[in-house]
DNA sequence: CTAGTAATAGGAATAATTACTGTTTATTTT
DNA sequence: AAAATAAACAGTAATTATTCCTATTACTAG
């Protein structure tokens, strides 16, 4: 993977927040500072980056989201605002029960889990 | 919600499989029994069914799908030949203890796991 | 039967994402 | 350092999934 000023970009901005951006958000935040760029430059580097582990790519409903965060862990999301939050679940105990019960061998899990965060008490 | 032919039609495609089939294949489905249906008619039925209770809807990477198995159950998913294998896990305890530490009220749980089914080995 | 309302078909519109094409640019080779 | 090579880019078209709109059809109550 050969440098790239757009990548480099990219990424910072996926790094800059806690708020698991989607493509669009991203090209907006990374248009200010290079506005010629275009959203399918956008979606190759996320794609990239993502293969090369860099960020985490998640899907919320039908949107592709991004995490900076690449350790394993979860989202609630909150039915009211949508917001993502992450959450910290030890899935090693999963991980091998399914294993020994379902002959299937677990390399990713994707946990969201739906509900009303705090905000609409 | 007043009877209609269409619906149940739709309502017993979904029922028909376990494969978690996708609108497109259910109007594939209905179509051949009533070749007039239109994809807007799938769409819009499939999100009452949802809302009545009949069906759920799981999503996919970012595709709908559709499970005639509303119990609560979650999904693993072979990421060699796509299949989302029905699997259950009590989150009972993972209701309670996220209600405790982040205040967060859970009113669903999605769960994908994503890795290689038996055929695969 | 007739009015009112729910549902439909068909197609247009939107949103997210991917694919294509000619041009630019980073890196390698001379 | 200049030329060659190949990756990456911008711009745009195409695809896919889904929703929205409108005129038409079909139940149902009066
Ligand atoms: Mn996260
Ligand atoms: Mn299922
Ligand atoms: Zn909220
Ligand atoms: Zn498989």
């Amino acid at each position: 993977m050969r440098f790239s000023h757009q990548r480099e970009l990219i990424k910072k901005v996926v790094h800059s927040t806690n708020s698991h951006p989607t493509a669009d958000w991203i090209y907006a935040q990374v248009r200010s500072a290079s506005p010629k760029i275009s959203l399918g430059t956008i979606y190759r580097n996320l794609k990239q980056l993502t293969e090369e582990g860099f960020i985490r790519t998640i899907y919320d409903g039908n949107v592709a989201r991004y995490d900076w965060n690449i350790n394993s862990h979860h989202h609630l999301k909150c039915m009211e605002c949508g917001d993502l939050i992450d959450i910290q679940l030890s899935n090693e105990d999963m991980t091998k029960s399914i294993r020994k019960e379902f002959d299937f061998e677990v390399s990713d899990v994707e946990i969201t889990l739906l509900g009303k965060c705090n905000k609409h008490n």
